[in-house]
Formats: C-alpha cells, structure tokens, sequence
DNA sequence: ATACGTTTCAATCGAATGTTTGAAAATCGC
DNA sequence: GCGATTTTCAAACATTCGATTGAAACGTAT
C-alpha cells in the first residue's frame, strides 16, 4: 500500500469509505500513468490496498471507476479551485494575475497532480467526462480570462478578436504543460532553462499585454 | 482491407516490401487513434490485408512495429516536410508566413494525418521515439522560428526573451491542435465557431508581432 | 448474545492479447 | 524449369486482463 492510501487508511474511520477513498487516489495516479487501457484494476487494488473485487463492489466496473474519479476531482476543483480576480485595480495587473495563478494551477504541483495528465488524455480521446470538465471547470475559467481582455479591449465578451486573444493567453500558459517534454529538451542548456512558472508567467503576461495594447490601438472599432 | 492498404497494395510492385508498408501505414493511424497498448497487432494485420505473423516476421514485434512508425514518419518529414521561409523581406511578413504554414501543418491534413496525435501520445508518455522525433523534426523548427524573432528583436538567438516569445508563438498554434476537443466545445456558438486555419494563423501573427514591437521598444538592450 | 446488512477475501472464469510454430505459397537467381 | 530464399498462412500457445462467485470477516442494531 502506499504512502497515501496508508494515511488515508488512518484517516478515515468508517471502512469501506475508506477503501473507496483509497481506490480513488490511486485510480487517479495509475489512469493518468498508463492511460485507462494500460492502467490495471490489479495494480490499482494492490495499491490500494484492497481486494481485487473491490473495483466492482464500490463502482461496478472499471469504467465506473473512472467516471467516479473525474466526478471526485470535479467536485474538489469546485469546492475551493476557482481563480479569484479581484473586481478592482488596473485590468493590466488583474490580467497578469490570472496569468500567474494558471500557470501555478496548469503547471504548479496542484492536488491532485495527475489531473493535467488525466486531461490531455481526456484531449486525445475524449470520453463523456471531457463534457462535464469543460462545462464545470474549463469554461468558468475561460469566461473569466475573456472578461478581462473584453475590458482591456473594449469590446464586448463575444467580440471574435477578444475571444481570439484569451486563446492566446491560455495556450502560452498550458504548452508548457502539454509540451513539458518537449519544450525540456529545447531548452536543455539555454538561458531559459531552470526558468519557474512565475517567471513564465511574467512573460507570457508581458507578450500578452503587450500584444493586447496594440491591438487596442489599432482596432478602432469598440462597443 | 482498408482503401489505403489496397491503393498501396497496387501500387508497390516487390511483394514483402508492399506488407510491410501497408502495416507501417495501418499501424501509425491505428497507434495514433488507440494508443500503443490498446491498439492490438490483429487489427492492424486485419486491416492492411496481413496476416497475424506479418508484424513478427517484418518488425520483430509490437514494439518494433512502433519504433519503425515514427522513423518512416521522421524520414518522411525529412524529404520534403521542412518549412521554407524566404531569407529576405520584411521580417514581420515572414513571422507572418511562417505562423501561417506552421499551423497548416499543425492543424491541416497532412500527411500522414495521424503524427500529431501520436505526438501526443509521445507527449504524455514519451518514448526513445520522441527524442529522435525533437532532434529531427522540431528543433529545427523552432530554431527557423528562434531566428526570425532574434532578427526582429534585434537580439541574438540564444537570448531569453527570444526563446521565451518564440514559444509562445509556437504554443499559440499547437493549442488548436492539443486542445482541439476543448476549443470546439468553449467555441461553439460563437463568432470564432467555423475560424479557418488561415484566419486563426493570422490573428495569431498580429498578435505576436504587436507583442514583438512592443518588447523590441521596451527591452532596450541589443546585441 | 444474536441476527442482519455491509465489506473483504481467495479462487476462478472467459475473453482477448502478443507471440510462436511449421508448413504452404510465392518469388527470385541461375 | 528448378532449387533456394523469401514471404504468407492457419493454428495454437502462454499470458494477462476484467469480471464473477460464494464464503468469510466485520460492524451494528436489537
């Protein structure tokens, strides 16, 4: 068993909700490890310390399993996972501030960790959990970002080129996180190698605001 | 026997050679669309008209089979997939061009259509293939692109600022790819709904090169 | 203490997978 | 045309996986 189900073992004091608790941490770790297929209820239970019939007493089967571990992550992430932005202050420093705090939640050591990874598989092939994803976590996130360019910009939420922009932003912050092995080994020996996520975010917010003033200028055009 | 496969089937002329490209071929939509382990070795025989022993016979086993996928696709790349950009014009107009044909790679129907999504794969998990995959395909890449922002910011290539914009540039593109599932679903209804390829590259260079002029102004260091 | 519902357990099943085998077929060199 | 080599084929093998089973262990309320 491992470290976390031990403590978790500990934690809690009803049984079988304990189990269950412990199925789904690792259930999280192995499916974002080895993919659904490749992860085995197997390995999962004997982390977990648990009966191999265990996955389908708690879940009924293995596909039950994962539904009930996005649903967990889902419920985590709205109890206390929201960016709060200030309503108040320049529009340039809250955008830099929302880029900071995604870039700490996309790259960040975030609880659970295996989340980003569970996602980027969810991208590849998308199963029914990517719908309540991007409906609960994803989208709040989006519109939040995009209210802050629209306010930048001057043009309304649903402007194309607001819409456009907020892309922008995010895709920076989250390339570091798909492209983390890639973007390793470009940057094997450079200056820029040993940078921290706040500094990435500076950047990124740099580039972004930048780029967001002078389309500000030059599209006449507001609401 | 799939179109591809019998096309390829009447095209080659030396049996042995016409299987093992037909497998190669099956085998890389077959690993980019089920993964590694969950696509099985009968299927792919079952599509390219082979039989169970081919891919023993031809590659050894699975995993060979997998290996030789992403060196045909490297070597392919090689021939004829590099990004030309003109040596001489204004260097914006050539920021410009290469955003354009990067994301017509990106998110076009290339060809083969299942590299990207087997890069993503490699990106989750990577293997012996992603390094050989960044030495031949994307560093040279980026290095085109490195060059060109060092060119308009006036600093050398190896400089942070070049390197960190030019990975936003990249990031900008890949994302429509990477989070494709995603961007349809916060995209629709939207006035960004049916964007083209074109028209998302060329937003992105405007707001790139904004964000270029803007820290060519700022950073007043030059090389 | 006893009866009852809940949870865990070891053992096993059927299905699917990668791989191997030895013979048959096809192709090539002469 | 014939022998040697290459390639294909059907069949089977060993392994692994998810799922199931029925009994045992546990906790709880009466």
């Amino acid at each position: 068993m491992s470290e976390v189900a031990k403590q978790l073992r500990s934690d809690a004091t009803d049984q079988g909700v304990a189990t269950r608790a412990r199925l789904l941490e690792v259930a999280g770790e192995e499916f974002a490890r080895r993919g659904f297929h490749d992860a085995t209820v197997r390995d999962i239970c004997r982390r977990a310390g648990a009966n191999i019939a265990a996955i389908n007493y708690h879940f009924g089967d293995k596909a039950g399993l994962y539904r009930e571990v996005f649903r967990t992550a889902i419920a985590r992430f709205k109890d206390g996972g929201k960016l709060v932005i200030p309503a108040e202050g320049p529009v340039e420093d809250r955008i830099r501030l929302f880029l900071r705090l995604f870039m700490e939640r996309v790259t960040g050591n975030n609880q659970p960790a295996w989340a980003p990874t569970l996602m980027m598989r969810e991208m590849i092939e998308p199963t029914e959990a990517l719908d309540e994803v991007v409906q609960s976590m994803i989208r709040p996130t989006f519109t939040g970002a995009a209210g802050l360019v629209a306010e930048y910009l001057g043009r309304p939420a649903t402007d194309a080129l607001v819409l456009r922009s907020t892309a922008s932003m995010i895709a920076q912050c989250v390339w570091y996180r798909h492209c983390a092995h890639i973007a390793r080994r470009l940057f094997e020996g450079t200056a820029v190698q040993g940078d921290t996520a706040h500094e990435r975010a500076d950047h990124i917010a740099d580039f972004s605001i930048a780029a967001l003033a002078s389309l500000r200028e030059k599209g006449g055009g507001t609401c």
